[in-house]
RNA sequence: GGGCCGGUAGCUCAGCCUGGAAGAGCGCUCGGUUGGCAUCCGAGAGGUCCCGGGUUCAAAUCCCGGCCGGUCCA
């Protein structure tokens, strides 16, 4: 707890008046209300499960029944329902997933800028949390990436008082005692802190029979540098567990078996493994609450603790443990991972793409270590049936989610094919087995896990030990890579200070996107840096580039404006030359560059006509991942998991034709921002998400919608055409479109046309023609050049082996003097000189710039005799020159040219030999 | 966005640590073997060693920068 709280905020009316005592916990110390007395604060681990004994009156409900319960309850205290949002948290910048039905709120509701959609309200958020994962089906239940957050929130601002901790905490009761029939005896209120996106606040924690079910929190502080300063508003944060509250109303053996059913039992099945009696689950749950089985000596213990209490043998208990973990896990990473790609994510390598694969290889790595990678599909099919009510979702994009976990799996597939030969070389590089530092960098960089890895060396009879805290040294080698984040400041930081004060500048340029010129009062001006009252000039924003023109004076003068940006709601004009301070408040004209303006609108109402093309074509999984305007050319990255086929990009390119040659309207509108998103959906934010509580929506009739600060034409007729001239795939399960719009069509071909026109000029004729009979010439040229080539060579070896010189017994010698520069021919050679006269010493010089080359080679015989690279030294020695190779050959270069150096050379090499074999 | 690994023949890769004459297997072409074949034997073609810069007499190899791919983590 960062923050010391003013205790009394816990002891709200309740308490009081229903006679609850306030505790400490004998075993962790935490305070906690509850009816009657107790040791402990009744959450584990300070103590066991003891909710299968509690009566409740309702019977046994489903997540669904729970949370339709749940939703009805608050309903009737007179919350508004709100209708969950996806788990993609596609509102947020700075999140990926939802990992809290707050979440949905935030930052627009909780920072003040947006009314909340209802006041107060509920929502059953369907939520992910990934940072447990590693823990999940290890613990039985207790952890989850997925989950129903049940949330009542009420947001109190000062001038507008909703409820706060009392009716929370009464609520909470209400719903456990009255609704489901708890013994109000049973429940517990334990005093805690919450902290968690820059908020932070004190809260309770729900606890029944030893298991937590809800967290009411009372969002009240902003953290900022680890100072904690009030809220103006002050939230009501909960979240009830619907899948644990359903499993206290089953009380069946596992959370697992509440949350997934029939479906449990038919995961065992479909992988081929024995079903666990009810009994095993039964007697493992009550250990598995306080022991960790990744830990491998709990896990020791915890078989122990099972044998003992059953008649089951320990080989019988490790192996229903070893299955129950591997398909606990499997049930609720499939889930998670359907949730996501029903969301539409497109598994990748960087972002929520990431995450998503993440959750897919760990479900292939277990198929793997089954051996029953064949049931995949049935897996995520069952599920999909199984959730068809709760979420309609995955039944809809079926077939997307079975096309992506194919084409994933086929993507694992290969990374571990190349386990075997990557394995051999690590093996073969590092002595003897595998060291941690190899198996680490097998995983960090090949995304081979060790045990496969073990599995792999084990053939190779290598025996590797995996340390059981793999994954944490993984974790630590990452430790510090802080987020840098380089935001290139186009308009100078004083400047931008001074202009906060200002009033917002009226935007001509989206009561009208075809203004053209303007007046204008200069509010402001500070150095090349000038604001008016209002403009008609677009700032870059939205892919879209910057506006330029010409800002005409009171005098006449028309004075070039070369850059347009936006700084909160003020927009600057940066000119090419300072005002004078006296024309603030005096009147211009404003003008901008109409033709450039008009590209850039066309090609960005192009951008919205392809983006909503690829979507239909291609399908809702399709999102923006960036995209930039300009004057030549627009281009569009997409998220879609494979290469765009020739067919898909036609039929991308002819619907977006089709569209404009049907002249559709484009509408710009105003929309409160919840009516917006119940309209369009969050498809609107594929550029980004506005903070306001009024966005402005484009439309493009039947095709499109986005929340979009452009300007854009009023008919997808006046876009003309557009040609799609460039795709490429830029980053894993990302495509990049490029295509020209308009008048630029035109351009294109224009420019296709003239290269054409060069290219056959070049050729002379036909270009196709020309190059199919080129391409047979060069083929031709190439043969007949080998040819002489071997015709040279074979006359130079002649030559050579003609004139060699007897040196000393069983040495000859001769020098070739090329006049050519061909290293080739010159190695060939030597070679073959060598392997012909094993007495050989073969000297050859060839020009090189400023200076010549020259290697010498020994025929075995006198390479027994002489070294190679002694000679050489020796000979350039003389000549300042330097060298060096093996002893049968060896190569230099020495700063004389060619001809001078071979016609002196011979005599020197002469010398050099007699003297080395006379002191022989 | 960051760490790590990689880029060599059409394909899969070796060579790089420790600089010194570019390699293997598969595929391809031609020839032979065979009743026939996915068999076997022989010969041959095929290279911007990713790009750029540096060090060096000499760089696939060492150093720096870039591009591309893979992977792990945000």
């Amino acid at each position: 707890m960062g923050f010391q709280v003013d205790p009394s905020i816990y002891r709200v009316r309740m308490f009081k008046e229903r006679g609850y005592v306030r505790q400490k916990c004998k075993y962790c110390g935490v305070y906690f209300w509850a009816l009657r007395p107790r040791n402990d604060c009744n959450d584990a681990p300070c103590t066991d499960y003891t909710f299968f004994d509690i009566k409740l009156r309702v019977g046994p409900l489903s997540v669904k029944e729970t949370k339709d319960r749940f939703i009805e309850f608050f309903r009737r205290r007179g919350h508004e329902v709100i209708e969950p949002h996806p788990v993609v948290a596609r509102w947020r910048e700075d999140l990926y997933l939802t990992i809290a039905s707050i979440v949905v709120f935030q930052p627009h509701v909780t920072s003040g800028i947006v009314q909340p959609p209802a006041n107060p309200l509920v929502i059953a958020q369907p939520c992910i949390r990934l940072e447990d994962i590693d823990s999940v089906g290890y613990t039985f239940g207790r952890h989850l990436t997925n989950f129903i957050m049940g949330g009542h929130h009420a947001f109190n601002y000062p001038d507008k008082f909703v409820y706060f901790t009392h009716e929370t905490v009464e609520l909470a009761r209400e719903f456990f005692v009255d609704d489901l029939g708890v013994p109000e005896a049973e429940i517990t209120f334990k005093e805690s802190w919450w902290e968690g996106g820059g908020n932070a606040g004190p809260c309770f924690e729900v606890a029944v029979g030893g298991l937590e079910v809800a967290t009411l929190v009372f969002m009240m502080y902003d953290v900022k540098d680890g100072r904690y300063v009030e809220m103006p508003i002050k939230i009501v944060d909960t979240g009830y567990g619907i899948e644990r509250i359903s499993w206290l109303t089953q009380k069946s053996p596992t959370a697992f078996h509440a949350i997934y059913g029939d479906l449990v039992d038919r995961y065992f099945k479909m992988l081929d493994l024995r079903v666990p009696p009810k009994e095993f689950f039964e007697v493992a749950v009550k250990y598995i609450g306080r022991l960790n089985p990744k830990n491998r000596d709990d896990l020791i213990k915890l078989l122990d603790h099972i044998v003992s209490a059953s008649d089951y043998s320990e080989e019988e208990v490790a192996r229903y443990l070893n299955d129950t973990i591997n398909v606990f896990t499997l049930l609720d990473h499939v889930k998670t991972a359907s949730l996501m790609l029903a969301d539409g994510v497109v598994p990748s390598n960087a972002g929520e793409g990431y995450l998503a694969r993440l959750v897919l290889r760990r479900i292939f790595r277990i198929l793997v270590l089954l051996k029953s990678e064949d049931v995949l599909d049935e897996l995520f099919l069952q599920q999909v049936d199984y959730w068809k009510a709760l979420y309609p979702q995955l039944a809809k994009r079926k077939d997307y989610i079975v096309d992506v976990i194919s084409h994933e799996a086929r993507k694992y597939r290969e990374v571990i094919s190349r386990a075997p030969s990557l394995v051999r070389k690590y093996i073969k590089r590092g002595g003897e087995g595998l060291s941690l530092d190899e198996l680490i960098e097998l995983y960090d960089s090949h995304g081979i896990p060790p045990e496969i890895a073990s599995e792999v060396a084990s053939k190779y009879g290598v025996k590797v030990d995996v340390p059981s805290d793999f994954y944490s040294r993984i974790a630590r080698r990452h430790s510090s890579a802080p987020i840098k984040r380089t935001v290139k400041e186009k308009v100078p930081s004083n400047v931008s200070e001074l202009v906060r004060k200002l009033r917002p500048t009226k935007l001509l340029f989206h009561e009208d996107p075809y203004i053209r010129e303007f007046s204008a009062t200069i509010v402001m001006i500070h150095g090349p840096y000038v604001v008016l009252d209002q403009t008609a000039f677009y700032p870059e924003g939205g892919g879209q580039a910057a506006d330029t023109g010409y800002l005409i004076l009171p005098s006449g003068e028309a004075i070039r404006v070369l850059d347009t940006q936006k700084v909160g709601s003020v927009v600057i004009h940066k000119l090419a030359k300072e005002l004078p301070q006296n024309l603030i408040g005096r009147a211009v004209t404003g003008r901008i560059d109409w033709e450039r303006r008009y590209k850039l609108m066309r090609h960005h109402t192009a951008t919205h006509i392809i983006l909503g093309s690829a979507r239909q074509i291609l399908g809702d999984h399709v999102w923006q991942a960036g995209a930039e305007k300009t004057e030549e050319r627009a281009r569009l990255d997409i998220t879609h998991y494979k290469p765009l086929s020739k067919e898909e990009i036609r039929k991308i390119e002819e619907l977006a034709n089709k569209v404009i040659v049907e002249g559709r309207k484009v509408k710009s509108m105003y929309l409160p921002k919840y009516v917006a998103e119940h309209k369009y959906g969050f498809r609107l934010y594929q550029g980004g998400v506005p903070l306001e509580p009024v966005i402005r929506v484009v439309e493009i009739e039947g095709l499109d919608a986005e929340a979009c600060f452009g300007t854009h034409v009023s008919n997808t007729m006046e876009v003309g055409a557009i040609k799609i001239v460039g795709v490429d795939r830029i980053a894993d399960g990302v495509v990049r479109l490029e295509y020209v719009a308009g008048t630029q069509v035109f351009e294109y071909a224009r420019s296709l046309e003239s290269k054409l026109a060069e290219a056959s000029s070049i050729l002379g004729g036909d270009v196709v023609q020309r190059a199919k009979a080129i391409v047979g010439e060069l083929k031709s040229m190439t043969s007949l050049l080998t040819n002489y080539r071997k015709l040279i060579l074979s006359s130079l070896t002649k030559q050579a082996l003609a004139e060699a010189e007897y040196v000393a017994e069983g040495i000859k010698a001769g020098v070739i003097c090329l006049s050519i520069s061909d290293k080739n021919i010159v190695r060939e050679l030597l070679i073959k000189l060598s392997s012909l006269a094993s007495e050989l010493v073969a000297l050859a010089v060839m020009p090189a710039s400023s200076g010549s080359l020259v290697e010498l080679s020994l025929g075995s015989k006198a390479a027994g005799i002489l070294d190679a690279r002694e000679v050489l030294n020796n000979l350039l020695s003389k000549y300042g020159g330097k060298g060096g190779g093996k002893k049968d050959h060896a190569s230099g270069f020495v700063r004389k040219d060619a001809s001078k150096f071979c016609s002196e050379v011979r005599n020197d090499l002469l010398v050099i030999l007699r003297n080395k074999l006379c002191k022989l």
